[in-house]
DNA sequence: GATGAATGAGCTTTCATTCAT
DNA sequence: CATGAATGAAAGCTCATTCAT
């Protein structure tokens, strides 16, 4: 029952070939790359595609949420780290790390958000409270900051190093340092707008 | 021959039309707006969108010079301002307020860029740079940032702000201030990766 | 205004090819005569069939909708015939002719049935009660028999005779002529189920 | 070699599921029913219909040859009845009780006719027409009609009840009687088009 | 100069059929 | 033998682009 049924053995090394597939072509032609162009990719026929993904927004989904998921195991451990200000700061980093900003607006563009998907934001959302409540606790970041905010901002930095045509792939780290540094208490001038509410 | 003919009035007029329709379709609908739509919301025919725009690429094209030209009269204002760290701050805001983000991502992710653009733009680096460097001399803006991220870091503010779903329409104000007190030398801690050149 | 545009001369005879490549399409290959058929029999493109019916449920409901107004303008003609029997059965010899049988099993069939199809089968249920009331106090047909049941028999003649590979075109006039006889008062036995309603 | 192995006792089991299966699909949904829901009808998998049926059409061409089959063997049996008249009218009775005319529908739309089938025909043709035979002589039926007429006959009960959307089930009973008055030789009019040939 | 009908490549998705397990 | 993963040929439909009117 346990056992890994020998059968599948295939099917799983499809799914994964199809996942980093369908995550390098939507990088390179943005959500409209073409789900033939995908199975093309991943070395398989495109009706395989439709076995492992009913739809291409279940595709997009099941990308996102890998993404999300793999974030939120790395929160979870941030969460016990010695130094939160630090801890925040790594966060932010693997995040930019891993290029899910392009990712996230897949799903933010995309029409249906799966329930499965809302969960692993939702528990992202947690994640990043935590670490935003210790850090601001610890005098890293700024009182007026909130973890709805950080949420938003963890795109950005690779938003906008993706302006740069044949940029460096470590661009992101300044803009990281940048907009962290905006987020510090030092220097900080009161805001115009108050925070979104938490999702 | 030199003289404005009267037939070319309506051709000025249904440019303006097609600009403004596509300009809100794109803003509604994304960059797949379809042609149809724009052409109906502008109330011209499909073949009139053709005749001004040979190709839906230099429809988008027009679209994003304008902005950009916009951009660039009120930063030669702003070159004169007395206080040139407001002056700065003034062109960021200005330039969120047009809300230019979306519409700069559209050339990004289109294809071809026509050279008026690609002229546009180095008009837009020249006059950011000058801005930033008054506000540099001034103190206004750390050392260590230059024109060229200043332009990069120009489209943030609304791009972190269009991920909140029902978001307040001047939610973008609140993340300008966070990244502008980034920029700010107080506070200022070394940035991990060297700037970008100036395109 | 009301002089017929020449614009839409192509259009028409377009729309009218269509329908006739439609109907002989779906006569050869029944409902599941793709599109792209059709429109290669018509001699257009894919795109046009599109655009005079958005959707392949149009195209079968114009086809019943013709058919069924045809009918119902002769069936008009034969209300007012001298003979109510001869009129009767005219009427269901002008409606196998026309081959409509298979034509209306489409639209049961298919999906949606717009309001213009209902309503032209209303149409033809008034039609049709009055050709069967006159008839039956003239003593043509058996008093137990309705309108109802005459509309749901019109398409049996053709049915029948469709069953036979490489029949005489007019097979099915046997058929007709033996179910009229079954209308007959003469030799009528009592029926053991009820009329259906009337739509 | 001849003796009946236990594997085949799981295979006849399998092909009676999905004889069974299929049946009840197809009134369902038709001739397009897909072959993976008649597997998932059936409890097995998609390969196994094929190990049963090598083509979709051959499975329906079993569904046919069932049901024909199951009507010649009562055919047989009322060839021995008493009253021939009765005889043919409790044929036409239990063949429309059988919706048959449905299935066999699937086989006259449906590609290619396997042999197995052509030879059930002919034998139901036999006996249909040993029927109507005996029923001419005993002066049941009028006297120009043939066995290929009643055969063909035979399906028109149940078609001209199912355009009846919510339809009693026994509704077909009406049109049975009506059509079967159109066979007696009471007040028949002489047919304008001969019989067709028998098969 | 403006129109919108025509076009056909391309899209997502379905499904009968094959074949490695 | 049974399974279901893989396949690829359609299918219905959309849309940028062309061109007769």
């Amino acid at each position: 029952m346990t056992s890994t049924r020998p059968l599948r053995a295939d099917a799983v090394r499809n799914r994964r070939l199809l996942l980093a597939a369908a995550a390098d072509e939507f990088a390179e032609r943005g959500l409209d790359a073409s789900v033939a162009d995908i199975a093309r990719r991943a070395g398989v026929g495109k009706g395989t595609v439709f076995r492992h993904f009913a739809t291409k927004n279940d595709l997009i989904a099941a990308i996102v949420l890998d993404r999300i998921d793999a974030l939120n195991a790395v929160g979870a451990e941030l969460l016990e780290a010695t130094d939160p200000g630090a801890a925040l700061l790594e966060f932010l980093t693997v995040a930019a790390h891993q290029r899910q900003q392009r990712d996230l607006s897949f799903l933010h563009e995309s029409g249906e958000l799966p329930t499965e998907v809302t969960r692993a934001r939702e528990e992202m959302s947690q994640t990043v409270h935590g670490l935003v409540d210790r850090a601001r606790k610890h005098g890293a970041v700024r009182a007026d900051v909130t973890g709805a905010d950080i949420i938003l901002l963890m795109c950005a930095p690779n938003y906008v190093a993706s302006y740069v045509p044949d940029a460096s792939p470590d661009l992101w780290r300044r803009y990281l340092a940048i907009i962290f540094d905006g987020l510090r208490p030092e220097g900080a001038h009161p805001l115009p707008h108050p925070a979104p509410p938490t999702p």
